[in-house]
DNA sequence: CGGCTCGTTCAACGCTCGTACAATGAGACG
DNA sequence: CGTCTCATTGTACGAGCGTTGAACGAGCCG
């Protein structure tokens, strides 16, 4: 509606690509894959459905391009704290994108392989921090613990987590990601 | 197929029912809501398509009725081992039933909402049996890690907790819970 | 200024879904 | 045996989806 007049052609090309990858982002997190239409995402962004098709090609790539996650590093030092700093980010940032996948994977089989590979990276750097001998479940209980508060947190909103400051969580979570960690 | 001819209309009936029950139970849980059709279901109980709409009324109360959780008893006790007990059930047993809801409660309101039902009446057990001011969170994070680990385990298989045996994932979430529980 | 490019819209197709309804045919029952 | 009941089928409709391709029109370039 309110638009300015003056952008050239490609300013104008990946303005309108970012606004619709940015609604489908929106859009995919809150209703999940199945629900999201096009034609929804286009009406968000305030485009046609047929622009965001000749864009994306479909809502599979669509969705692939919506759902890239920025892999973050996993800082040095004390294991444990830096599973809890990881988390804390998580619990305290914008949740859009860590939604995306986690609310499409479970009705869309290439999300979750999409989030597998995604997450094999981030378990072996778990495990690796983690000096025992089934590090490797030890790495995979972690990261269902951080999947299970964050889509309680944000998705579900079964419990109290819902409203409770992230500080709180980490706290209590904190003796459990050592003991997992590998503390004596 | 292959069918006794022997039967009153009454039992053909009701394991009709019961049949339908069961594939939509399986549907639902391995595709969620949204890409569960009642065609499918139907196939799958080796009916017509019409006649699940006859029995159920509609999709929205087929899931009702396939969703229906049995609500399990905490049992008395010690609550850290009480809780694990609970989640070795889940982790042992046939998965199926819990699965329906937590697959389609990430693309389907209501299924949700059945979802928060059921849980409030878990967390204020827990809650009961946790001596502690945060009693509420400290349930809740309990619940967030319980689901956690069994969407992981059956949904997603993202780690290793897929193919663990049940004793190894709960020895290492003893410390976990005890720790949540309140203990000292 | 004139032709080309390309961002964007519009209308339509084919498909699948949930759902409705008439038809059928085998048991129940007097 | 005849009639009613009811479990079960087949067919069809209307809506919504992803996707397509033609058309338009404003920027770009010589």
């Amino acid at each position: 509606m309110t638009e300015q007049p003056r952008r050239t052609r490609a300013q104008q090309r990946r303005d309108t690509e970012a606004r619709i990858l940015t609604a489908a982002r929106e859009t995919f997190a809150g209703l999940g894959y199945e629900r999201t239409t096009i034609r929804a995402v286009a009406a968000a962004a305030g485009v046609n459905a047929g622009l965001v098709m000749h864009y994306f090609g479909s809502k599979e790539e669509l969705f692939a391009r919506a759902a890239r996650l920025s892999s973050h590093e996993l800082p040095p030092g004390d294991p444990a704290e830096a599973l809890l700093a990881v988390l804390r980010e998580r619990l305290d940032g914008e949740p859009v994108a860590s939604l995306v996948l986690l609310r499409s994977m479970l009705t869309h089989a290439e999300a979750a392989d999409g989030l597998r590979e995604a997450a094999s990276e981030w378990l072996e750097r778990i495990e690796a921090a983690v000096p025992a001998g089934d590090a490797d479940l030890r790495a995979g209980l972690i990261g269902a613990i951080m999947m299970g508060v964050v889509v309680d947190r944000y998705l579900l909103k079964l419990s109290s987590l819902a409203e409770a400051p992230a500080d709180d969580i980490l706290a209590l979570l904190r003796p459990c990601f050592e003991s997992l960690v590998g503390a004596r």
